[in-house]
DNA sequence: GTTGATTTGTCCGTATGTATA
DNA sequence: GTATACATACGGACAAATCAA
């Protein structure tokens, strides 16, 4: 089964020279091409533009660190492996990464003690008015920016947990300092979404990228929810991994 | 902590129409927007843009069936729930969405026998030179597509499985009819990117659409791999829930 | 019922960016 | 590099519909 390649669209707000760039992006993702990229003028031909236009996609493809031109010899892609990030009812961001990098860990970007609203009093079983700690973290590995979450803790057991986060680290560690010994993942919800703005900044990530987004709800030995989190990965380097 | 919108951004190959369209859709997606979207000059001052680009924008998610526009009123918000889609040991399409839609079933969109290339091989534990059998489904629920996907079966114990799943629609009505009571999935990955130009057609998707993928292996009782599969979900009509 | 404020819909003209030849 | 065509974005003006005082 062959399929033709759906022609570049004209007038559709996206420039050409863009919408070349990201199926040339795509096309790698699917190592369509396996190291080389045919001449300039045959992709100018498959795509139905001049050659000018494929130029200023490959120029921006160079730009992003995704391809390397050689005058005289060819355009070549750079290739780099996704981390794969274990989901399970023990998922731990530490063990997560297990083997792939080295130096990760948590940083404290904002916080506040708010009144919960419907959704995060569903999920972690308080009574209406009731009132959490809200996280803002970042976490990198080997320097690079991994994932961004948005994270709620009941306030009347962890008043003070971000306390504990900014000097671990680590949310392991901070429930710990509150008697928590270990935590159950009790449901999670896979979505994606294109980054909102103040991820594409924290991620260092390009207007337009995809976030993966995990939702869930951590519960302690007895079963009481203890955390409730967004989680986004950025989508073109993390892939989760379900076992 | 309250973080300033990123500005759009000129003569970056995306129009800024767009750029404003799909900062909407986000905010809304983000709950940011209750109902009723604000007047389009306020919108305009917000982006620092023209109430005319702004116009753009809002006609995009109109046509996108995500705002309704009333002349004299102001523009509301179109709503519409995600599926959940269950990922986990035991997950079946036919099963997968139980009681949030009815009407399920899959289209055979093509089929061909092939020489494993080095992924299917590991995945499905072959000897070099094997052949499998490739299908290219859509799934549908209540008349709307649901997800594309791509599935590898052994030739030698499948070989004509693209007959039993057009009659059927069901993966697990084929592998019936070829002695496999049960499977179970060995493991998934996630991850999600933009759509190719075919998932967009056949998803009914807007180009810049993104969609999640799973890439999975099934096993019979014994153990044996018996599919493996790569499946599209748009993102923005399913969500996959982890049991 | 009238008036005025608000909000979306339509038209004009002009400047700049993108893509082709 | 130059010329041409079209899409994008802006600015202003006014019409049409809705709503509340």
């Amino acid at each position: 089964m062959t399929r033709e390649a759906a022609r570049v669209q004209r007038r559709s707000g996206i420039a050409l020279w863009r919408q070349i760039a990201d199926r040339i992006r795509l096309a790698i993702g699917a190592g369509e091409f396996s190291e080389r990229l045919p001449p300039e003028v045959d992709l100018a031909e498959r795509f139905g533009v001049n050659r000018h236009t494929v130029r200023s996609a490959i120029s921006a493809l160079v730009q992003e660190g995704v391809l390397r031109a050689e005058q005289g010899r060819g355009t070549f892609i750079e290739r780099k492996r996704k981390l794969a990030y274990p989901i399970g009812a023990r998922t731990r961001f530490s063990e997560g990464l297990q083997g792939q990098t080295r130096d990760r860990r948590g940083i404290l970007l904002a916080h506040e003690v708010v009144e919960a609203d419907q959704t995060t009093i569903e999920a972690l079983g308080l009574s209406e008015g009731a009132t959490v700690v809200r996280l803002e973290t970042l976490s990198e590995a080997d320097g690079r920016p991994i994932s961004r979450a948005t994270s709620f803790f009941p306030a009347h057991r962890f008043g003070n947990i971000e306390g504990h986060y900014a000097e671990t680290g680590s949310i392991t560690s901070a429930l710990k300092a509150y008697g928590v010994p270990d935590y159950f993942r009790r449901s999670t919800v896979i979505s994606a979404r294109h980054a909102s703005d103040a991820d594409l900044a924290d991620l260092k990530l390009s207007p337009g990228a995809i976030v993966l987004v995990t939702v869930y709800v951590n519960v302690d030995p007895d079963g009481k929810p203890v955390q409730f989190s967004e989680t986004r990965f950025a989508a073109d380097v993390v892939e989760l991994s379900v076992s």
